[in-house]
DNA sequence: AATATATCTGCCGTTAACGTTAGATATTGG
DNA sequence: CCAATATCTAACGTTAACGGCAGATATATT
């Protein structure tokens, strides 16, 4: 159990993040670091571990608004038991989000996959890119089957 | 194949979107339907597909920046050889990022269920939350395992 | 033809998540 | 103790992706 600090700099500096955002999470209510008498910021190994997952979440397409309900939920409630089934909801709540996004990229992976696959099939083709220069192009002929080749192609 | 036309209004409740919206998309350069003589924008179904792809996308978190690399990289290009070509690069780091994007949230996912199960174990407790105030706390003692809970609990 | 809707083109407003700058204080190395 | 950095607060600036409104047309309905 250290009880060594760390100054926002260098705790931006190890996180991969912005001396400007970490102050920005606590001007939200997302984080509280320690202070010095001077007014500097203090950041435990707690503190950083919580910080860890604000980012983890926010790069995961989380609002801070949504993570500060994860993270703030808890400590308005009086005892534990009712602290932990309100956050046990919006924990659910944040899985089954995931469980959509993941869903959804799935179908976007396979959905390029298979646009990269015949997209390869034009390599050495040297029509003009349009649909009627190549009427027999292996791409025009899946527009309805595959959704992102209406965006690639013409 | 059909010559009808749709009106922005009709495509912007059927894709669940709104007019506002498609219309950046044209301003953005991403979409060009057909005028009628006073002015009135067009859409066939090939542009309804291509707006679709375009909201895919964009729901799961592609810029519209990007989008418009995907969307007219081929256009801009003279034979359909070097425009597959540029484009397979292209949609080679699109689904690069997907994948990371699917390995990050499935992280998240194991992470928020393990965070769930050891909340489940404080139904009952009606100690107060902190963590003083429940030394034994399951929750407590995985505070370096699961990071989240770092967030969650205090 | 008259009326009711829908769409059009600007153009300014908004929100989230920071970036940037300024001027004042704190902390650190010599 | 003094100079060089780092941090502080406060405030305004920025970007993406639209929202909303006004005043003018277009389209659809009766």
């Amino acid at each position: 159990m250290s009880t060594d600090y760390f100054k926002i700099g260098e705790v931006a500096e190890t996180l991969k993040t912005t001396v400007r955002a970490i102050r920005y999470y606590e001007e939200e209510g997302l984080l509280a670091p320690h202070r010095s008498d001077g007014g500097t910021r203090l950041y435990s190994e707690q503190h950083i571990d919580r910080l860890k997952a604000i980012l983890h979440l926010a790069d995961n397409g989380f609002s801070l608004e949504v993570i500060g309900l994860i993270g703030n939920t808890r400590q308005t409630c009086t005892t534990g038991d009712e602290g932990s089934k309100k956050i046990s909801g919006i924990i659910d709540s944040a899985i089954t989000d995931v469980e959509e996004k993941i869903v959804d990229l799935n179908a976007l992976k396979v959905e390029l996959n298979a646009a990269k696959k015949l997209i390869k099939k034009c390599n050495g083709c040297t029509n003009a890119p349009s649909s009627q220069g190549c009427p027999d192009c292996p791409v025009n002929k899946n527009l309805k089957k595959i959704e992102v080749l209406n965006l690639v192609w013409e």
